[in-house]
RNA sequence: GCCUCGGUGGCGGAACUGGUAGACGCGCUGGAUUCAAAAUCCAGUUCUUUCGGGAGUGUGGGUUCGAUUCCCACCCGAGGUACCA
């Protein structure tokens, strides 16, 4: 019989299930330990191999620390809330909640069968109203806020109206829309409600606002920057094109310093923080302000570079720019508006694909420059953003390579202001050792010093100051689809109000039509029941707006990252409906321990749900402003492809070590699953596979079919996928478990290739064969011999230090090295086997459940305590000694008394070096470890 | 282009602060057991060699008694970002 994984795995999962042995308590004594994974968007193809890795990394941690005496919280649920749902519905018409709900339990089936330590009690859903009805309420917080940059933190609206009140806007310091006009108290309390509130949108932290958008008609709706990846959408790769639509947003620019400071705080990966804090831009620089010629307003301009402001020699702005119409001179409108029409059309794949390429037009229209006098023309082009800075550039050929292809093109001149160097090529824009000339008072200065004097003169002249610049956009909220949380708003004359709290969920109305109606509205328009009473409090139908108290509703609904902002919270406390957590299980769970999840998400959810945590610890509802302490990336899982080749034009297929390069082939991908561990594929199976094969001839070579390989993502459309079902089936889930731990370090990329998994496999019935001969129990109570112990506290050892620093693979090779190293001492006593299991069983816990039982008829694997190494017979019979070499240095060995004299004399006789060292004075007793010189003294 | 990380056998990968490079596993080779297969066990497996050795961690330099590890330059790969003024 030996090792029959079925029926272990089987009475474990179900053991563990009755019990609810991992459910986690919101009060004890013990330490607490929080560790999460990022839960999974349940999709229709289920999960492959490569999904699990990140859970089981976790599961491995949260036993371990079971082990060592935490009271650990190890949750899971679904990001449910999502696109794919929504596309099937449009094509089906099957509502997305019945999908998903499918879908979610193929994923808790599948979960269930690799014995994860999860605490199901507390799952949670995005999609599930119970869930969602707290994401609506934390938006309305939002809405109900501002931020003021005196005291660094949100405020509520109440506070802000106040202020207006007794101030107006004129002193105050909030982070609010470019255009907001300047009022007085008393303008203030001369504005009628609407006007009121069409000003205070503008503070709120989350607002509308009529902006540039990332359309994307395929997708039939608008993208977040994250969302688009090389200038096509991330999921279908559609065009995206810009759009002036009118949207809601978070103002999460009004937390990018806070957002870039807190990642001092956080032990998260380098080069993850390095692209946040990339994708936060921070720059400093100098606002400095234009006069327009002839005209009233001023052009403010952001520049990184104001030591060079004497080298302007023209104006840039953005096509999109309202003020571009404004400006522009009769005489070049129709080039102006051929030229704006032109950028509109372009999509942004198209924008960036000639770069190289610059374009403009003149508008005829001049500013002064501030210092000089001079009249320098104002130019558009599209080069120019106009969501970054002010949307226009002054433009300084010499020290800006694209200034300087523009002015080239364009011929422009170009002004030197920088000593000894030559622009015929290209611009200058070294900044370390440029030396200013040509530029009145910054003559003779370095880049460093004339920045400084610059800014001191624009901010003495009024015509500038210096500030600091970020790159982070404010996000845009609003999608136009039909599966994600609706938005608690209505609306009344226009203007945005929220829906009472009290009346939330806000639940997702009925709709025939997944699709946006003819007027082109958001599928929600499509719901017959979607206007709010005012005086019900309630959701009632369409046809009764207009009537006194009843008004349409939003009809966007939230993006994807709307739930996963928040939701490392809730599972503190998912049952309860009163609060979005309760405030004892907040202060006792606190933050994330331990957070593992993919680095696609640096830039989309980990910034979001970031921006989220802050905002809700200026309100005081979460005690700690980072709620995630520590956090690794795992990598992906790739598959490995199998390819045949069929001569071109045949059914003629060739085994891949006949394929020579003078012959015409195509490559074709079978399924992986058709193929063994040796690369040969099985024929027949192909055959039935798929009916292009039925008739196909397959030249052998030495009568096998051999396929090429190829590492590439994981996909059903690439026939590599594998199933954890049928690896599980075959070898089950500890050596599945097993296995993807010992491919390779955790954060890395790696290929998945099934011919390995034999090595776990092995491995785990050697083990057991520790335990049991031909289905005899053969362990013992004896005393452990010296050798048997040395064996154990060195696993123990290096096992602890491996799981602290998440290096599990190598913690599986000091596993194996121990089973090796006993099964040849032919140990089988229980002293050492019972702390050996114990450390097995993180990584294979029904076999080390299995066995546990058997040993000790004590209570739960799971709160036996992890052993400790310290108390060895290594560690306390090792010392360390100084030995001299050469008289020059001095090394540290590690010595290990008490071991046979043969032994000592063959290590120390093997290795010349060694001898060398310690000529003359050869210890009798001693053993020399090598790679242990610690101290080196000249 | 810029930022970050990496480059070690046939393969996945070890080597903590510089100290016997290639742990562990896969694969491969030979052997034992078996009617045979599976399973299991044992031995070998960086390259090269005139069997003394010699070479070897992407390339070329440097520091050091000693470098996969530190420094400089370059080449290659992965990820991120992209007209950010």
């Amino acid at each position: 019989m030996g090792y029959d994984f079925k029926n272990i795995e089987k009475k474990w999962q179900a053991y563990w299930a009755k019990n609810q042995t991992f459910k986690a308590d919101n009060h004890s004594k013990k330490p607490k330990f929080y560790v999460l994974d990022m839960f999974p968007y349940p999709s229709g193809a289920g999960l492959h191999v490569g999904h699990p890795l990140g859970y089981i990394a976790s599961d491995i941690i949260a036993r371990y620390q079971r082990h060592r005496g935490f009271n650990v919280l190890h949750p899971q649920g679904y990001d449910s809330f999502g696109l794919p749902a929504e596309q099937y519905a449009i094509q089906t018409g099957q509502h997305p909640a019945k999908t998903t709900e499918e879908n979610i339990k193929r994923y808790r089936e599948q979960l269930d069968r690799m014995g994860f330590s999860f605490d199901w009690s507390r799952e949670v859903r995005t999609s599930a109203p119970e869930f969602y009805k707290w994401t609506q309420w934390i938006f309305l917080l939002l809405f109900d806020h501002y931020y003021c940059k005196e005291a660094d933190k949100a405020k509520s609206i109440a506070e802000l109206k106040k202020y207006f009140e007794k101030e107006g806007n004129l002193t105050i310091k909030a982070v609010c829309d470019s255009d907001t006009p300047s009022f007085t108290a008393e303008q203030w309390h001369s504005f009628d409600t609407t006007k009121k509130e069409a000003l205070l949108l503008k503070y709120r932290l989350t607002y509308l606002s009529e902006t540039e958008v990332n359309w994307c008609a395929d997708l039939g709706t608008v993208l977040a920057n994250d969302e688009i990846i090389n200038g096509v959408s991330e999921r279908g790769g559609f065009p995206v094109t810009k759009k002036k639509m009118k949207q809601w947003s978070m103002r999460i620019g009004a937390y990018a310093e806070r957002l870039l400071q807190g990642l001092e705080e956080i032990d998260w990966p380098d080069s993850l923080k390095e692209m946040q804090r990339n994708w936060i831009g921070k720059s400093r620089g100098a606002k400095v302000f234009f006069q327009i010629e002839g005209h009233n307003k001023k052009i403010e301009v952001f520049t990184t570079r104001p030591d060079t402001i004497f080298g302007v020699t023209f104006m840039t702005l953005a096509p999109e720019l309202d003020l571009v119409q404004e400006l522009t001179h009769p005489d070049y409108k129709g080039a102006v508006t051929a030229y704006i029409e032109e950028t509109q059309k372009r999509t942004q794949r198209e924008r960036m694909a000639d770069v190289k390429n610059c374009t403009g037009v003149f508008t005829g229209a001049y500013v002064i420059h501030p210092f000089t006098k001079e009249r320098i023309p104002i130019w558009i082009g599209d080069y120019v953003l106009a969501d970054y800075g002010t949307g226009a550039v002054m433009a300084v050929p010499c020290g800006d390579q694209r200034d300087y292809d523009f002015a080239k093109k364009f011929q422009i001149p170009i002004k030197n202001i920088f000593k000894g160097v030559s622009l015929n090529e290209e611009a200058f824009t070294d900044k370390g050792t440029a030396v200013i000339d040509q530029s009145d008072f910054l003559s003779g200065l370095t880049h460093k010093e004339a920045m400084k004097v610059v800014i001191q003169e624009l901010e003495k002249q009024k015509c500038g100051e210096g500030t600091i610049n970020y790159r982070l956009r404010d996000a845009i909220f609003s999608r136009q689809r039909y599966w994600g949380e609706p938005i608690p708003i209505y609306y009344k004359n226009q203007q945005p109000q929220a829906i009472p709290v009290k009346q939330l969920p806000l639940t997702l109305p009925k709709v025939e039509n997944y699709l946006p109606t003819q007027e082109g509205a958001p599928p929600l328009g499509n719901a017959d029941q979607w206007a709010w009473d005012t005086k019900k409090e309630k959701v009632v139908a369409n046809k009764y707006i207009d009537h006194k108290d009843v008004f349409p509703l939003e009809l966007n609904t939230m993006p994807g990252w709307a739930g996963s902002s928040w939701y490392f919270n809730r599972y503190m406390d998912a049952a309860n409906d009163t609060a979005f957590a309760g405030e004892d299980a907040l202060n006792y769970w606190k933050e994330v321990d331990l957070y593992l999840g993919g680095s696609e998400h640096a830039t989309g959810h980990l910034l979001y749900s970031r921006f989220w945590q802050k905002f809700l610890y200026d309100l005081g509802l979460v005690p700690v402003h980072e709620y995630a302490k520590k956090l690794i990336n795992q990598g992906m899982i790739l598959g490995t492809s199998a390819f045949i080749y069929r001569k071109a034009g045949t059914q003629t297929y060739l085994s891949s070590n006949l394929v020579d390069s003078t012959e015409k082939v195509e490559p074709i991908r079978v399924d992986v699953n058709l193929v063994n561990s040796a690369d040969e594929l099985d024929i027949e199976k192909v055959k039935q596979w798929q009916p292009q094969f039925k008739e196909a001839i397959f030249e052998r070579y030495q009568g096998t079919f051999k396929v090429a390989r190829e590492v590439e993502k994981m996909s059903k459309s690439k026939y590599n996928v594998v199933n954890p079902d049928e690896i599980c089936a075959q070898y089950g889930a500890d050596t599945l478990r097993m296995y993807e731990m010992f491919l390779g370090p955790i954060e890395q990329a790696k290929p998945w290739n099934t011919a390995g998994i034999s090595g776990v496999y092995n491995f785990l019935k050697k083990y057991w064969r520790l335990f049991y001969e031909e289905d005899q129990w053969i362990v013992q109570d004896s005393e452990p011999t010296k050798k048997e112990l040395k064996v154990l506290h060195e696993t123990i050892k290096k096992l602890r230090e491996d799981i602290e620093n998440f290096s599990f693979n190598t913690c599986i090779s000091a596993l194996m090295i121990g089973v090796n190293e006993l099964t040849a001492l032919k140990c089988h006593k229980s002293s050492i086997l019972s702390p050996l299991t114990i450390l097995l069983s993180p990584f294979a816990p029904h076999i080390a459940s299995e066995l546990w039982e058997h040993l000790g008829n004590k209570t739960l694997l799971d709160f036996e305590e992890f052993p400790l190494a310290e108390a060895s017979y290594l560690v306390e019979n090792t010392k360390n000694y100084p030995v001299s070499f050469n008289g020059k240095m001095r090394f540290t060995l590690e010595l290990a008394l008490d071991l046979d004299q043969s032994a000592i004399q063959e290590a120390v006789l093997n290795d010349l070096r060694t001898v060398d060292y310690l000529a003359g004075k050869t210890p009798k007793k001693w053993i020399i470890v090598p790679n242990k010189i610690i101290n080196i003294v000249y």
